[in-house]
RNA sequence: GUGGGUAUAGCUCAGUUGGUUAGAGCGCCAGAUUGUGGCUCUGGAGGCCGAGAGUUCGAAUCUCUCUACUCACCCCA
């Protein structure tokens, strides 16, 4: 027998109508705000993701799904939403559609890592990416549709973190007092970090070395290091959340793992799903789009983990959806009476009626207990007797109560 | 990458101090007088007991190795 590769998951039969239930849900939100859906491909060159991201990131360094393929090209399924998007807005010139641009996705991503509870190798994302707005109140806009999106879905009790890592002037001063910081230290740090010291200072903040998680706790804090215009930026964007009525915590330990972040982070976090807490993060990237070749754009985005959000669901006893269901099950009495019963199920279906019936020969009885499981809401037998009278009992499965119908007019029973 | 836990029917699990043809519940299929579901009853199908090696007269059970799954660290969604 062949496996599923680790880290993945099918979603069956059974249980799709969630997937469809949350995602209708992202598509109903999405519209509410005018955000248009945009579909790119599930691999890119390996590129763009380590321009974009960030190569002493540890999605980029040792948790990318990246191969060479057949015309010797080095391509990546994508670890995340942002930087395709990003591509795409360039390679189409999308700023000449008018500023801002409001975008959507649902989409797998994957990221080689080791899987355990709400965790996994393939997961996907409901993601939104605004492009062209510096202004703090589109941060806000974003966190409220995310908000939004929640609340639709009757998820209450999350909690929004917030922070500021500053914009590149203030990381500027901030790597300034973090390397004079670490300097004193230096030798005591793993060869890691005595790389990113070089290339990326703030990357050390996130290092797992035990030695280094406790120098890096006595560092200086990015949030007491940002210059005046991200700290209004700041007031702004809290200012805007205090007027929806969105509580948040402002949170100086949020880092994110992905370097394109600047100005604003935050996440939305529950402590119903074990140590995989966060179901929604996202922020400010105004460098972005230049690091993919494009001019300075400022964007805000987020990405929400439908998989977690699913789970959160039903940890919190909240609805997925409702599995569709046939309207009508056509029991055929006969063997003698099939095709005139194909016939009505062709006409039922061709009237916009959910119709099924039974392929296997089954007894009255069985197709009885199998319409019960398909979860069929009425039951009609047909067969000789119906057939010439051109009449048949419609039985209501929920009562078993039961209305004579005439076979011509069984779909007009259904478009009340 | 580093730890802990678990591997027996489609699913959830029993399996006694190692002892013949490995069990239950649920699910599936079929019946309970001739064309009517849910409840009940009866019967049936379905397992190389994760893989390999070892100890033993004999291993689902004991030992070792491997693999998978799972939870946690970390990171993220």
């Amino acid at each position: 027998m062949i496996n599923i590769p680790k880290g993945t998951k099918d979603v069956l039969p059974i249980e799709s109508y969630k997937w469809q239930y949350v995602e209708s849900a992202a598509r109903k939100v999405a519209a509410k705000y005018n955000v248009k859906e945009i579909r790119t491909p599930v691999f890119e060159h390996t590129e763009l993701f380590t321009r974009s991201i960030g190569s002493d990131t540890d999605v980029v360094s040792k948790e990318m799904y990246t191969f060479i393929d057949k015309g010797d090209r080095s391509i990546t399924l994508k670890p995340e939403g942002t930087a395709p998007v990003a591509r795409c807005f360039v390679e189409n010139s999308l700023e000449q559609g008018g500023l801002p641009l409001k975008m959507f996705y649902l989409t797998p991503v994957f990221r080689y890592e080791n899987p355990q509870h709400g965790r996994l190798r393939e997961h996907h994302q409901f993601g939104v990416e605004v492009y062209g707005s510096p202004s703090p109140l589109m941060d806000a806009e974003v966190i409220s549709l995310a908000y939004d999106f929640l609340s639709s879905l009757d998820i209450d009790g999350l909690s929004l973190n917030l922070n500021s890592i500053g914009c590149p002037e203030c990381r500027k001063n901030y790597n300034a007092a973090l390397k004079s910081f670490i300097g004193e230290n230096l030798s005591q740090m793993c060869p890691t970090c005595r790389t990113r010291f070089e290339n990326n200072p703030l990357r050390i903040l996130d290092c797992k070395v035990d030695s280094c998680k406790k120098i890096v706790s006595k560092a200086p804090k990015i949030i007491d290091y940002i210059c005046d215009d991200c700290r209004n930026h700041m007031a702004s964007l809290t200012g805007a959340l205090d007027n929806y009525g969105i509580k948040y915590t402002i949170n100086p330990n949020i880092v994110r793992g992905l370097d394109y972040y600047t100005k604003t982070v935050f996440e939305f976090v529950t402590d119903f799903l074990g140590s995989q807490g966060t179901v929604c993060g996202g922020g400010r990237y105004d460098n972005m789009v230049e690091s993919v070749g494009g001019k300075p754009t400022p964007c805000v985005g987020f990405g929400l983990g439908l998989e977690r959000l699913i789970m959160l669901l039903e940890a919190k006893g909240l609805s997925t959806g409702a599995p569709d269901v046939p309207d009508i099950f056509i029991v055929c009495a006969s063997k003698e009476n099939t095709s005139d019963c194909l016939k009505i199920v062709a006409q039922l279906r061709q009237a916009g009626v959910k119709t099924e019936t039974d392929f296997m020969d089954r007894s009255v009885k069985a197709q009885f207990k199998y319409a019960d499981k398909t979860g069929a809401q009425y039951v009609a037998v047909i067969g000789g007797s119906e057939l010439t009278a051109g009449f048949a009992d419609i039985k209501k499965m929920s009562d078993g109560t039961v209305t004579k119908v005439a076979l011509a007019n069984i779909a007009d029973f259904f478009k009340k």
